[in-house]
Parts: C-alpha cells; sequence; structure tokens
DNA sequence: TCACACCAATATGTGCAGACATCAAAACTC
DNA sequence: GAGTTTTGATGTCTGCACATATTGGTGTGA
C-alpha cells in the first residue's frame, strides 16, 4: 500500500482485492510458501473463495512488490526472498510480523542509523524556518517530560522530533521513514525497552540536535544525531541478537 | 516491478497490463496528469484501447505504489507526490526519465552518501571471507584500470565494487540499493562526467576501504568510504543544482 | 424565505462468470 | 535427437449484478 500502511489497512480493509494480497503477502514472507513455490490462480480461487479477478488483482500487485512471478503454461511462482522490495510498507509489515521480526528490525536501525544523521545534516542547510524553531521547542520540552518521568508525552514529542528532522532533510526517500521510525519508537516503548528516565545525555543530544539545525551548524547536528543513534542501538540490538545475516548475491554482468 | 525493473521492461514489455501501468505512471508522474486529477476507468480503456481488467489490474498496482487512490462514484483520483512510495523501482525510474531528474538524483546521491559508509563499516564486521578477498582483488585491479585510463573496464569493476560493499554488509535494504547506485555510476560515465584518469586519490581510497574490510577495521572502512562519497557527491551536485526541495508534511498525531 | 434533515436517483468502483487468445512446457512423431 | 503437435495455464475481453457515495430533490420546521 502506500506509504502509511496502517491507515490504508482500516479504509480498504473490506476489499476483498486488498484482504487476498494480505493472504498471500504474509504466507510468503513467513516462509509458509517457500522459495520456488507454484500456485495456480485457480486453486487461489478456491481457498479464498474469490473470483478470478480478484486474485489477478492481487497477484499483480504481489508481482510489482517482487514477492511472486507468473509464468505461462507454469503458475505463480514464488520469487526467492532477495528479489522482493525491502522498502515496500508492506513487505516490512508483513516481516515484522513473522519470522524475520528480528531481522527487520535490524534492517531498519542500521538504515536508519545511517540515515538520521544525514538527514540532520542537512535539516541544518535547508528546513524552513518554522520547522527549526518547532525543532527546538519540542527538544526542550522532551528534555522536561524525561526529567519528569513522563513517558506517554516524551513518547509523542520523540516521535515528531525524529519525522520533523527526517521531513526537514528536504528529501523525501529520507522522509518516507518516519513511519518505520515510529514504529521503532513506540515499539521500543510498548515492549519496556525504555528506562523508568531517559538518559539525561541522550535528552542533552536532541536539544544539541535541535540547537545545531536551528543555528545551521550540520556538522553539530549530524554529530549529535549519531550520538543519539548510537545510544538507540544499543538499546535495541538484544532485541535480534544472533539473527543470521542475508547476503543477496551481486549478479556478474 | 522488482527491483530490477530493467529486467522486468524487457521481459514483459509485450504484457499490455505493464504498458498500463508505463502509460499512466509516467504521466502522473511527470506532473502531466495533476495532483487530485480524476480519470475513470471507462475513460482510460478508450485511452489506452485495452479492457476493464487490464486497466483494473494496472490500477491496483499504482494504487499499491500510492499514486492513485479509487473512490466509488467519483473515479480514479492522482495522489500528491509525497504521497508515492519514493523507494519503489518504478516510481525511482518515472521520476529519473521526466521533470524530477534531477531532484531523483540528489535524492539518490542523499542517501548513497548515508548508506555506502554504513554498509562498508558492516561489511568489515560481517562480510564473507571470499567476499573480502575479491574486494581487495578489485580495488587493486580498478586503481591500475585507472592509472592506464581504461575507463570501460574501470566503469566495469567501480560498478562491482560498490554493489560487493552493499552486498557485504548483510543488510538486504542496503543491498536493494544496488540497483541505483549502477544506475548513477553508469550514468556519470556516459553522460561525460568523469575525467579522463580517476583522481589517484579516490584509488586510493577504494583500495584503503576494501583492505579495511578486509582487515575488519569498520572504522577505517567507514572514513574512507565517506572520503569516497564526498568525491563522488562533488562530481555529481551540479547536474542538480538550483533544484527545489519538497518538505512532506508531517501530520499531526 | 431560509436552514436543515431526510430520501431517492444515479454514476462508478467492486466482484463475478464465462469465453477466447496466447504462449510455453510436455508429449509425440519421425 | 530434431521438429511438430498437443495441452494447460496465464492473458485478455465482455456482460452482468451488486455496493456505495455523491447528488439533488423533497419535506418539515423555524
Amino acid at each position: 500500500m502506500a506509504p502509511g500502511g496502517a491507515i490504508m489497512l482500516t479504509t480498504m480493509s473490506t476489499s476483498l482485492h486488498f484482504r487476498a494480497i494480505e493472504h498471500l503477502g504474509t504466507r510468503i514472507v513467513s516462509g509458509k510458501l517457500p522459495t520456488g513455490h507454484v500456485m495456480l490462480a485457480e486453486h487461489l480461487e478456491d481457498e479464498l473463495k474469490v473470483s478470478r479477478s480478484v486474485v489477478r488483482e492481487a497477484v499483480r500487485v504481489l508481482q510489482s512488490l517482487g514477492l511472486v512471478e507468473t509464468i505461462k503454461r507454469v503458475g505463480i511462482r514464488v520469487l526467492p526472498a532477495h528479489r522482493w522490495n525491502p522498502f515496500d510498507p508492506m513487505v516490512i509489515r508483513w516481516r515484522l510480523a513473522g519470522e524475520g521480526r528480528g531481522a527487520q528490525l535490524r534492517s531498519l536501525a542500521e538504515l536508519r542509523f545511517a540515515v538520521e544523521p544525514a538527514a540532520a545534516e542537512l535539516a541544518a542547510e535547508n528546513a524552513p524556518g518554522t520547522l527549526r524553531s518547532e525543532l527546538v521547542e519540542i527538544s526542550l520540552a522532551m528534555r522536561e517530560a524525561g526529567r519528569a518521568g513522563d513517558m506517554a508525552t516524551f513518547l509523542e514529542l520523540d516521535i515528531r522530533f525524529h519525522a520533523l528532522v527526517l521531513s526537514g532533510s528536504g528529501n523525501e526517500m529520507f522522509a518516507n521513514l518516519i513511519g518505520q521510525v515510529t514504529e521503532t519508537l513506540t515499539g521500543r516503548t510498548v515492549h519496556g525497552l525504555m528506562p523508568e528516565h531517559p538518559k539525561e545525555a541522550a535528552l542533552q543530544w536532541h536539544v544539541e540536535v535541535a540547537q545545531a539545525i536551528s543555528d545551521g551548524d550540520g556538522d553539530k547536528a549530524r554529530e549529535a544525531s549519531s550520538s543519539i543513534m548510537r545510544e538507540t542501538i544499543a538499546d535495541l540490538s538484544p532485541g535480534w541478537a544472533g539473527q543470521p545475516r542475508v547476503f543477496v548475491p551481486v549478479e556478474r554482468r
């Protein structure tokens, strides 16, 4: 679905087409339908109790995500995981829901670690004025809420803080990661990975990032953001300890 | 399409469904069909001279990319650009082909600048042994080809070098950027943005990255990779000078 | 007269069923 | 073993019924 799968999910949940995508997508990503497995459209009609058009439209979407390919006279074949589009919101959601959860969280965290400092640097150079000042306000409010131990408010501000940094970069690919970052932050709190009070240093780094962006100091913004990321990774990494890494083949040209 | 749109493009170019996606996708991304523009499925049938099933399957795919939404009793509405999935290979390809080329190149370059050093660091920690040694070999061959001014060989090796670094990270999201990086590198050569001989320093940085990865020295690998990226950005940035930045709105929760 | 609530008409997407076209795997012929 | 035919699955087209949101009209009360 469009960036923001959760919203779509509610508005489209009545559509048979969408349900077919979910059904097949989750089963493929979870590994229940292994690589190379071949299905017949007719068989899917029976299984899902829907008509051919619904199955076909769903298969077409999955095809565009790289999850399956259709071959005449053969059927619908499940593609290997390295062919899936790892940036697609639906694929990410399905991986988070099943086996691949740990590996997916690690991938997202590493991506975020790479991107957020870069986004902070760009925001310092490009962000509109209103965004800069809101960022400073939020960072101060975060510090206050953090010290007070008001974790609900803290989470809300934290989410908005990181969203603003990503948005303020003026890079739409960075901004597109807002959803995943939001999920990470909420997940961390929901799963009880946050301490009673956030570390004072972390609070200070947020203020630093905001101030540096506000001052247009790209280097400082990047550095402070890196510090936050290091801390975040340290908090989260136990969640994916021991997950095997997958090395996608580099085909020779 | 699956990661690797170019391949799909050739294998599927006969399909009406695929042509419909391309037709609509390019026109939406290029701005010829502006945000909010409403189309009727029936009208698209006439325009493309195809049947409903083809149109519907195409619209479903575009919907999953966030390019359009379908509303009962209204039609098919074009969504604003900030709803498009900026990581989708098709969207990227369409943007590169039209108006948004400059902005798209900048986005990709910034993403690459953020990701490649991180990938190099991870590769130093995780890459399999064979990959490490191949990387060293390639970096040395690159230096040789570069000094000899054999730019064809250099480009080929350069592509494989960066692909191996991304793949060696063991992060499938990083690895998925191989296609875009390849396109950037080829484009830079094809469009005559490369000097007669690559700079000696750049050649040396590549060797350094490979050696550091081979030695498992993550910090050094990251630093050397950053140097390459700074150089690369400096070479390419004139290509998108003056492109306006788009700040995607952060919706309040 | 105006404002509002309600209801019916209607256009459009959604889903279904069946037909024929196309193409590649598999079986068959020589 | 090479070439040909058969076969079976996807690809495409079409007609139809249903669900639903917009639209406009209708009625009621202020």
